[in-house]
DNA sequence: GCCAACGTTGGC
DNA sequence: GCCAACGTTGGC
């Protein structure tokens, strides 16, 4: 099993949108290497940090696991959608995405802030300076290590 | 295949 | 809204 962490803008689908839906597909992904690890590593029952970014605290807000593991990612052959891509074929889609659902929303979120101040977590990709990854990949004891600050 | 210009991300 | 950082694009 895999442990990652999905960002995404809470006023554009936050985890309380989750929430809601219950489950939702991760579309709009058009980055290559977010594509590869979704296409090559992510697998039913990897658990996922949902992190929430551009917003006033940022920081892990919730828990969700994949349901689904990669496929096409419709959008991209919508003309209409912010995430058309004219260069993309139907028999050969360029973009994937994958289902989560909602498990838990924390009581608290682990803020960015307290991240940064925590010796133990300083090494997460996340934290980077410069990272732009919208999904990043977690080991067990650092997945385990955000677990225990979070309720 | 290099690299400048441009666009996007995301914290502050 | 600023700006650092980085990915993508396209001319050569």
């Amino acid at each position: 099993m895999k442990y990652w962490i999905f960002k995404s803008e809470p006023d554009v689908y936050g985890i309380d949108h989750l929430k809601e839906d219950k489950k939702t597909t991760w579309d709009g992904v058009r980055n290559y290497q977010v594509r590869n690890m979704m296409r090559d590593l992510m697998k039913k029952g990897d658990q996922v940090y949902f992190y929430h970014s551009s917003t006033k605290i940022p920081g892990i807000y919730g828990l969700c696991e994949i349901t689904k593991e990669a496929f096409a990612d419709p959008s991209q052959f919508d003309p209409k959608s912010q995430y058309f891509d004219s260069k993309s074929k139907s028999e050969d889609p360029r973009w994937l995405m994958v289902e989560v659902k909602f498990k838990k929303k924390f009581k608290k979120p682990l803020t960015l802030t307290e991240m940064k101040s925590r010796k133990d977590l300083s090494h997460l990709k996340i934290l980077q300076r410069g990272n732009r990854l919208s999904i990043t990949e977690l080991s067990k004891n650092d997945f385990d290590l955000i677990a225990k600050s979070l309720s």
